[in-house]
DNA sequence: ATTAGTTACGCATATCGTAACGATG
DNA sequence: CATCGTTACGATATGCGTAACTAAT
C-alpha cells in the first residue's frame, strides 16, 4: 500500500529537482530518499525515473505519479483539518446576526441553556446572514424581519425575538434638540458619526438617507471622543443602555419611520434533532 | 501525517463493528487494532470513539473520519492503477478499426515501424471508432470514409489506406452463380451466413438488405462447416485470400453498389509529437 | 574538488504478537 | 464463561544515519 510519507518525499524530489535537496528540505539523510524512490517504484510496479550514473530524473510516468502524490497529500491534510473542524462544530453554536443588540440578550441565554457549548457569533449584512442560514454555516440567525417565503428552506422556523427602535442623539444646542421625534426624510442630508459593527442598521441608514455622509469610526475611543467633542449627530437605540459617560448631555430623539422600529426574528432549522427542541423552548414563548 | 495502513484498519473497524473482527479480517492481532485506533486519535487530534469498559464505538466525528479514510484508500488505489495504466499506454499503440481487413496490413506495418511497442487493436462499429478517436482512447483509427467535417477535431489527419470490395459467395448450383455481379437490391430478401467481427460491413449489410436475415455464427468452425454443408450465401472480400479448404467450389460474385467498394482511411492526431511524424511517413505516400 | 546517487553496515526504535488482565452481559 | 478491549512485555523487523564507493562536472 502507498505510504504518505513516501509520497511527501516524492513530491519534495519533484519540487527540488535532486535527491540531496529533497533530503535537506525534509531533514532526512540523502540515502533515505534514494531508498524511498526505489521503494516507490516497487509499490507502483513501474519505473518512475531515468537514471544515469550520478543523476536521476522523473520520467513521464514518474511525473504522473507525482501529481497523484501531491493530490493525495492535499486530500489527507484536508481530511485532518475537516475532521477537526467538524469536531469543533459539534461543540459550537454559531450565530449570525444582522445587528449587535440581539446578541446582547441571545448569547447569555444560549450560554445558560448550553453551558458546555462554545458560542461563536458574528454580525453581518442581512444578505450574508441569509446565506449563512441557507448554507448551514450558522445554527441560529437573527434577521430584522420574517424572511420572505422561499428565501430560506421550508423546514426553517422564524420566531419574533425582541424589538429595537433607532434614534438620533444630538448635543443640546443642535437644531433637532427640541424635536419629539424626527423622520429619515428630515435627517437626510445631515452628516453623522457612525460606529462600525452596526450590521443592517448601517445599510438602512445609507439607504434611507442617501444625501447624508457617514463618518465611520472604527476605533471605539475615537468614536467616544468625537461624540463628546463634536456636534455631529450619532445613532443610539432603546436597547443599549444610555451611558452618560459617553453621551454627556446629548439628547435622544426617536426616529418616527416604521423602518426604524424593528422586530428581530430568530431563524433556525426546525428539523435539527439536536437543537430544534431546545431552540423551540427558548424562543416559542 | 496520516498513514494509509491505519486508514485501512479504521475502515475495517467501521465495516465489521468490533476491533476483534477487524483484526481477524486483516490478519493482524487484536491489540494492533487497539493501538492503531489510539494512534489515529492522536493523529487527528480529536476523539473518534465512545468507549465503555469493554466496548468501543465510532462517535460522530469518528464516522466522518471513516468516510475520509475510505475515500483516501480508494484514491490511493486508483492512483496506483492509473500510473500503471499510463505506463502501459506509453508502450502501446492502440488501433480501433471498423473492419478486420485493414488490420491485416496495418498491424504488421506498425509492428515493423515500432518494434518495441505493444499493439492493441479492436474492431467496432464506425460510431465506436469515432468515439475512440475523439476521446483519445485510440492512437490510430480506421474508418470506411473520410470523416465528415466537424465529426473529429481539426488537428486530426485522415489518409486513404486501402480499398476493399465486398462480394457474395455462393455454391455453383445457386441461382446467382452465373451472375457477373449483383446488387444489394437483388440480394435483399435472401438469407445469409454472417461471421462475427465484421465491423461496419455487418452494419452495412443490415442497412442495405433490410428484408434479409443474417444467421450470425460466433464460432469459426461452425461457420466453416455451414459454408461447406449449406447452400446459403455468405460474404467475402477481395482482401481476404480465397481459401479453397473453406469455400470449396463456391463462386464469388462482386457486389455492384458503390457502397460495397470501400476505401479505408487512417485517422490520427496530427499534433501528437511522439507519433504524428512516424505516422505521416507511414501513411502519407 | 565538489556534487550527486547508490550500496553496505550497524544501531535504534517502531511495530507486532503473545500473554495477562479487567469488564460486561 | 465467552467476548471484547486495554495494557505489559519481549522478539523482530523496519528504517534510519554514517560511511564508503562511483561517476560526472
Amino acid at each position: 500500500m502507498l505510504n504518505l510519507l513516501e509520497m511527501e518525499q516524492l513530491a519534495a524530489f519533484a519540487e527540488y529537482g535532486t535527491l540531496s535537496k529533497a533530503a535537506e528540505k525534509l531533514n532526512v539523510s540523502q540515502p533515505t530518499i534514494t531508498r524511498t524512490m526505489q521503494h516507490l517504484e516497487e509499490e507502483f510496479g513501474v519505473s518512475l525515473f531515468e537514471r544515469s550514473k550520478n543523476h536521476i530524473t522523473l520520467n513521464e510516468t514518474g511525473r504522473r505519479a507525482v501529481s497523484y502524490a501531491v493530490q493525495l497529500l492535499k486530500d489527507a491534510e484536508k481530511a485532518v483539518e475537516d475532521v477537526q473542524a467538524f469536531e469543533r462544530s459539534l461543540h459550537t453554536i454559531t450565530v449570525s446576526s444582522c445587528a449587535p443588540a440581539p446578541l446582547w440578550r441571545l448569547l447569555p441565554a444560549l450560554s445558560d441553556a448550553f453551558p458546555d457549548m462554545t458560542l461563536s457569533s458574528s454580525i453581518k449584512s442581512n444578505a450574508s446572514v441569509l446565506e449563512d442560514v441557507k448554507s448551514g454555516r450558522c445554527l441560529l440567525a437573527v434577521l430584522p424581519d420574517i424572511p420572505e417565503e422561499g428565501s430560506i428552506p421550508e423546514t426553517y422556523r422564524s420566531r419574533p425575538f425582541m424589538k429595537e427602535n433607532l434614534a438620533v442623539c444630538v448635543p443640546p444646542d443642535h437644531m433637532f434638540a427640541g424635536y419629539k421625534e424626527v423622520s429619515f426624510e428630515v435627517l437626510n442630508g445631515y452628516n453623522f458619526l457612525l460606529g462600525t459593527r452596526l450590521g443592517f442598521w448601517d445599510d438602512m441608514c445609507r439607504e434611507k438617507m442617501p444625501a447624508s455622509r457617514f463618518l465611520v469610526q472604527t476605533d471605539q475611543f475615537t468614536m467616544q471622543e468625537l461624540i463628546r467633542e463634536s456636534s455631529l449627530p450619532c445613532f443610539v437605540t432603546d436597547v443599549a443602555e444610555y451611558d452618560e459617560k459617553i453621551y454627556g448631555n446629548r439628547i435622544v430623539i426617536p426616529i418616527s419611520d416604521q423602518e426604524a422600529k424593528i422586530t428581530f426574528h430568530i431563524v433556525y432549522d426546525g428539523t435539527d434533532k439536536k437543537y430544534a427542541p431546545a431552540f423551540a423552548q427558548l424562543f416559542d414563548s
